[in-house]
DNA sequence: AATCTATTTGGCTATTTTGCCAAATAACAA
DNA sequence: TTGTTATTTGGCAAAATAGCCAAATAGATT
């Protein structure tokens, strides 16, 4: 792989890495239908508040989710809702490999 | 966060992060028009053929790619090709962000 | 100014990830 | 059997990630 193309891909999986977290994913669930604050989304994660910041931090460097201030509070929204299309296939992944676990267990006997 | 949505987001999470590596991108973009063995790819890749190996097994524990046995080499194919649909929304991110850049720099100035 | 609320950042530790080398395994070939 | 090729796995060290507490910052309120 040369120089250019490892930079490519490096840019695209950081994006990726992004998503990649319990937290950060169920973030970007949330604000599916809309922004909302960091003491919001504390509330419904339940880790510390700093914690959260940080996750907030990183999808916004991915360019993944945008903030606005508004008093003295930080809004988040999605930057590229696009991301939530990740979930479908996602989904289809983890059910090819519930029924694969069911397909393998019956050879098994 | 109760402990089910949890262990949810976490699944969803395990199979993302799987894709969140620039080296195991591009695997999965190499598989796109077919499987190729654990050689062609360490050839395309340039790194320690055991490091290939290792990101083969965890795309392959992810659910994302399988593998097939031919005589003393292994074949690996995409398990689920919607993952290809990554890229799309991906390169949407990174371009949003580039024009970004763009705009931040003329309002600083 | 002093205080309160919301958020971010510094600093730390524990854990996970990455990538290499060397060794083990598996299938084929001589 | 011996050797050869393809792949995986053990073991290690370096780097990155995650999460907490405490401190800093920013804006609103008294």
């Amino acid at each position: 792989m040369d120089a250019s193309t490892q930079s490519q891909y490096q840019a695209r999986a950081t994006v990726i890495k992004a998503m990649g977290h319990p937290t950060r994913l169920f973030i970007v669930h949330e604000l599916e239908h809309g922004e909302q604050c960091v003491c919001d989304l504390q509330a419904k994660i339940g880790v510390d508040l700093s914690t959260v910041s940080r996750h907030l931090a990183i999808l916004r460097q991915a360019g993944i989710i945008a903030s606005r201030k508004a008093g003295n509070q930080v809004f988040y929204n999605l930057q590229c809702p696009c991301v939530l299309n990740f979930f479908e296939c996602v989904e289809k992944v983890l059910e090819t490999n519930r029924m694969k676990s069911l397909t393998d267990l019956r050879i098994k006997q």
